[in-house]
DNA sequence: ATAATAGTGTCTATCAGACATTATCTG
DNA sequence: CAGATAATGTCTGATAGACACTATTAT
């Protein structure tokens, strides 16, 4: 059990008088992807940061930060997202991690990504402050990726198409994003979303995932349109139903009665 | 566009005065679970190098190394995959980064695990090199991850079980491994494994994954044992043939004739 | 009653799973 | 032709996709 290396130390005695080599070492980030649906469902909200120095200084970014010591990247994604929006609990998942060595102008920097998906949007700091964030509008459709908020008048637009590639003697299709707009997103936060909304849609067909961005208690109807959103079309109400139907059990209450006409009962996941 | 910062500075004389802060940066490698089949096609190969130096000196780990200053991590994984084994162009993937901060018990090292899949199981530096590496039988049932070396007489057992887990209001289960034979692998390569063959065995229900473990031009037969071999369970012939029927394209030519009987047709990915 | 949305019934084409049969090769 | 493996044929039950219908509420 107690062996001892070339220098004749165990490993006790190994770890006590080592110290890192100088190895040139990279800066590790964490970026997310934070989508949150709007209040009446009407669509999707993705949260980003204006960012206020260089590079891409004043281009709209991910949020994001450096990995600490003694944390890892879930718990700084975790970390990032709640100094952000105050979030916790949130659904929140490794997406890919970027290298490549020219992605930041500054230093080398690898980014892991992630993704969050909130059952809310909540306020962030806007206005003067010193780190802007807001929430977009998002739509991602099969060769369109659009981020725009009328409020601060932004549109940040990428049109999408594939692109074939090469691995191993496979070749496989992939989706790679062109800047339309005049605006643009910081560093390769396109390809990010492109890869989490690919790897997110993938997950909706065998995972419960979409559940992650609705209430505890929900209705059906609600469900249902969280499901088209993040899969970007629609479904037929009837095997919507069917298809979720041993996954959830109903609360024994109807929701409170808006202005619409019969009531939709509540339920949750199993 | 030529946006000044709050120092007055372009983003060009930003850069140009720029020097990476003083946050603490880990070091990264990429680690690489690298399977090939047995000649005959009775089996999977892992291949794995014998650590020389402290942590887990004299244990097996996957093979792997630092990620240098000016490559990617894909890069770094081709790099490190064709001086262990002189393999290139073979189906080379990004599985997961593993970031905990105590996995290494020297200092702090993040990795980024890839899979590799290679037609062939080639020679490797085995022996009394200062590096040792050699290829191990590989076994992944449900409950049991089993790699082994008759020739050097190593063994190495994981039993695999599941555990639930909760991310955002959505409870998923888990695989787990706990090691069970006297002998283990290094560092956290276990959960790699693992987490590897949850994600090669999801992907090959959509993309052509197995087909890089076959060679150019394949057998039906042959390539039926490759789909068994990955997904640890036997199909039926018939349907097999009809699934993979559109994507193949025979090339003409009958295999060489072996001891058996009926010459089987060869094939081509389309 | 009417409008509007909630919720259910059911048909069909497709396909995975299972098993049976025919074809081709060597000795 | 006997033995072995290659290759194809076909039945069945499950299910995704599509559309039609019924139910419940507020006004």
């Amino acid at each position: 059990m107690e062996y001892k290396d070339k220098n004749g130390l165990t490993e006790k005695e190994f770890l006590a008088q080592y110290s890192p080599g100088d190895y040139p070492r990279p800066s590790v980030t964490v970026d997310m992807m934070v989508l949150g649906p709007k209040k009446d469902y009407s669509g999707l909200k993705i949260l980003l940061i204006k960012r206020g120095a260089h590079p891409f200084i004043n281009c709209w970014a991910l949020p994001g930060g450096f990995v600490h010591e003694d944390e890892s990247c879930y718990e700084a994604a975790a970390r990032e997202l709640k100094e952000e929006t105050g979030l916790k609990n949130v659904f929140l998942e490794q997406v890919y991690t970027f290298s490549k060595p020219n992605r930041d102008p500054r230093t080398r920097v690898m980014s892991v990504a992630y993704m969050a998906l909130s059952p809310v949007a909540p306020p962030v700091r806007g206005g003067d402050d010193a780190l802007e964030a807001a929430w977009f509008d998002f739509e991602f459709t099969d060769n369109m990726l659009r981020i725009f908020n009328d409020d601060i008048g932004v549109e940040i637009v990428y049109q999408l198409s594939t692109k074939r590639f090469q691995n191993g003697n496979v070749r496989y299709a992939n989706t790679v994003a062109a800047q339309k707009s005049k605006s643009q997103l910081a560093f390769d936060h396109d390809e990010i979303i492109v890869e989490s909304m690919i790897k997110l849609r993938r997950e909706i067909e065998y995972t419960d995932l979409p559940f992650s961005m609705a209430n505890k208690e929900f209705t059906l109807p609600d469900l249902q349109v969280i499901y088209e959103l993040l899969l970007g079309h629609s479904l037929y109400k009837a095997n919507f139903r069917i298809m979720v139907a041993d996954r959830i059990e109903p609360v024994g209450k109807k929701e409170k009665s808006i202005v619409g006409r019969r009531m939709s009962e509540l339920y949750r996941l199993k």
